[in-house]
DNA sequence: GACTTGTTCTT
DNA sequence: AGAACAAGT
């Protein structure tokens, strides 16, 4: 190594020094990499980069990023108590050059990590492996966040799957079990990191601190925070799951997900668990709770599936996976996404979810899909633009989960929804809020309405209104879009999208050449001011320890409770108190606008409405899969087939995958040639994350 | 017991 | 839309 020992911070002694770099793993049991630098018996530097630049658009929303911080610290006290000095911290704009900075700091002789499978990861920790192992470092790295890797679950012809189903019972009858949760390590082994110099992250800036401290009201990261909330459900909402999913409060479900987000829980302990409890009610002949662990194992399974999906599709949270879709007519409306947003759509199930989800960080997944249903069928949104919103807000936005659902409900998955049929707000609330609690816990103005008109204030009689105080179209918008002309539209909006792809095959058959399509590609629809409002537009400055607030929303500002019962008792009774005031509760930028706009709105919705043409006019062809058999990249060839335990030094790697019969469909984002690295293959990442700028970096 | 008709679910 | 399932003829 290049480093004299002097400059060392670790003492510099002979010995092996292993970096264990923290992501989304933050746990000290079943931590693979961690376990494996405690047995290794060297000295452990635990480090954590904080480097949110590289997440372009997708980097941590504000709560997000107050659970990385205390997750953090909890993390950091836990590996205090076995032994290791601290958790090195550090602030880059670029992780890989902070590590490479920590190697020659500490004088390190390895680097252990844990997988990711987002697109951004996956390029990241690769250059990641390459740069170390230039420079002479040993890096290994492991699965921690999945039951088995991506590569590991193919079908009998070894292609990777294209539908969940398949994929699921493919996992679920794996010849070998997922490898049993590893235990924290008894002792770790640390250097004298003293003198190790640590930057302050700093996860939250002044106006961000109020809200904040009411989301630790209802949540406590950490991982045996984390642990305690899972045994929990095990041993309670877990059994009446299958008869209480389908109800709109969380109190049936998990509430896990962000747990689970930041790696402070292991799937795998968490899947070996959930299938005892299902062993042993099923000798007990206990129908309902067997069931309920299937179906909640199988939510697990999406999870899976969605790092499968992301690893196979690196583009899927900006690209279509079902070529035609990126033909479809998005109607770029930005007034319409704002009142989705603020939850004043006139539809009172979606607009209690949008209500629910900006107060805290939080939905159910049953209106998770109602409001998405809504926003890409009704008002037919560029479905980027509510991914990116749930991105921003969700306490537990995951890239790869939010990226699956999403194509899932834009009908972009061979066996997701049909575009074409539109949910209906009125019915589905009948059914997941059958006595209208949900939607007057969100929506105070609507409190006093009777059951019978509470999901269609607009079919109530005058007199009724009137007695429950409502003036709709004052006090409770009217329907930004009737149902009628929205599936009106959607019919015009298909049939447009299959004239376009109808154009763009003949195109592809008049002899242009075969793979032009890369260069010649419409980038998607941007997304609109107020959602770039993260993004830190300075130039980033290397080591620059400054929140990263440019041009910030205004804040979410409800007091978080996310357990119904604290909800019940808090929310609600303030809500009902006052149900004049309650509008401070409603998100809104700086004012609501005069009626007499929103009406303007209304009718602009229904007469022509902007549109612009989805994306990639010219190019949509998908590449002609010349290459299947070469298609598998050498190393991961390697790892799929040497891979048995954990200790592969293999990073994931991207590579295209083979063609199967469903992939004929799928949209050519993962061209050809496999020498070629994945950036190459991929001009969106590279503007996705700011290649470029992290380059030059270096 | 073979037919209907209705309901729920699909990542 | 279509499959799988339930409950009624």
């Amino acid at each position: 190594m290049s480093v004299s020992s002097s400059s060392m911070c670790g003492g510099g002694e002979t010995g092996m020094r292993i970096v264990v770099w923290f992501r989304r793993d933050l746990r000290v049991e079943d931590n693979p990499a961690l376990a494996a630098a405690a047995r290794a018996g060297g000295e452990v530097v635990p480090a954590y980069v904080w480097s949110p630049e590289e997440d372009g658009p997708y980097h941590p929303g504000r709560v997000s990023r107050w659970w990385i911080s205390q997750s953090l610290q909890h993390l950091d006290a836990s590996l205090r108590r076995l032994g290791a000095g601290k958790l090195v911290t550090r602030r880059s704009t670029d992780a890989v050059v902070a590590l490479l900075q920590l190697v020659r700091d500490t004088g390190a002789t390895h680097v252990y990590f844990n997988h990711l499978y987002d697109p951004i990861s996956l390029v990241r920790d690769h250059r990641l492996k390459e740069m170390l192992a230039a420079e002479g470092i040993v890096v290994q790295s492991f699965n921690a966040d999945l039951l088995y890797e991506p590569w590991e679950v193919v079908d009998d012809e070894g292609q990777p799957f294209t539908m969940f189903a398949p994929f699921w019972n493919r996992c679920l009858s794996m010849p070998y079990d997922p490898p049993a949760p590893l235990l924290p390590p008894k002792k770790i082994n640390s250097g004298n990191l003293s003198m190790c110099p640590s930057d302050d992250l700093i996860f939250e800036d002044e106006s961000e601190r109020g809200s904040n401290a009411l989301l630790a009201r209802a949540w406590t990261p950490g991982w045996q925070n984390a642990d305690k909330a899972l045994t929990a459900f095990l041993n309670g909402p877990l059994a009446d799951y299958s008869v209480n999913r389908k109800k709109a409060d969380s109190a049936s479900t998990s509430l896990l997900s962000p747990h689970l987000h930041f790696g402070e829980l292991s799937v795998r302990k968490f899947f070996h668990l959930v299938r005892m409890k299902q062993l042993v009610w099923s000798n007990e002949g206990n129908h309902a709770a067997e069931e309920s662990c299937t179906l909640f194992l199988r939510s697990i399974g999406l999870r899976e599936y969605s790092r499968y999906l992301s690893f196979n599709h690196p583009s899927s949270h900006e690209r279509p996976l079902l070529a035609h879709l990126r033909f479809f007519p998005w109607v770029v409306d930005e007034w319409h996404f704002k009142l989705w947003r603020q939850g004043r759509t006139g539809y009172p199930l979606v607009d209690a979810g949008m209500r629910e989800l900006w107060a805290t960080g939080w939905l159910h997944d049953r209106i998770r899909v109602v409001v998405s249903s809504f926003f890409v069928k009704v008002l037919q949104l560029p479905w980027r633009w509510g991914m990116k919103y749930f991105w921003d807000t969700l306490l537990d936005a995951d890239l790869e989960s939010d990226a699956l659902g999403w194509q899932y409900i834009t009908g972009s998955l061979p066996d997701g929804r049909e575009l074409d049929r539109i949910d209906n707000p009125q019915f589905e609330g009948y059914k997941f809020d059958p006595h209208g609690e949900y939607v007057r816990r969100w929506i105070p103005e609507l409190a006093r309405l009777p059951t019978e008109w509470i999901h269609h204030p607009w079919d109530a009689p005058v007199s009724v209104l009137q007695a429950a105080g409502i003036e709709l179209g004052s006090n409770y918008p009217l329907p930004i879009v009737e149902l009628d002309a929205a599936k009106a539209r959607l019919q015009e909006a298909l049939s447009e999208m299959w004239q376009l792809e109808a154009a763009s095959r003949a195109t592809m058959s008049n002899g242009m050449e075969e793979g032009l399509g890369d260069s010649s590609e419409v980038p998607p629809i941007e997304f609109p001011q107020e959602l770039q409002m993260e993004v830190d537009r300075q130039p980033a400055q290397a080591m620059a320890n400054v929140p990263m607030t440019a041009r910030r929303r205004q804040d979410q500002m409800v007091p978080t409770m996310t357990s119904s019962l604290n909800r019940a008792e808090t929310e609600v009774s303030a809500d009902l108190g006052n149900s004049e005031d309650t509008r401070a509760q409603v998100p809104f930028h700086a004012h609501f606008e005069p009626r007499v706009e929103r009406q303007d709105a209304i009718q602009n919705a229904e007469g022509p409405a902007p549109r612009i043409n989805g994306v990639h006019q010219n190019n949509i062809f998908q590449q002609p899969q010349h290459h299947r058999r070469e298609a598998v990249a050498p190393s991961v060839s390697e790892a799929s087939s040497s891979w048995t335990g954990r200790e592969g030094a293999v990073v994931p790697v991207w590579s295209p995958p083979a063609a199967s019969g469903h992939s004929e469909t799928f949209a050519a984002d993962e061209a050809d040639v496999s020498s070629r690295s994945y950036l190459d293959r991929h001009p969106q990442s590279h503007r996705l994350m700011n290649w470029s700028q992290l380059s030059q970096s270096l």
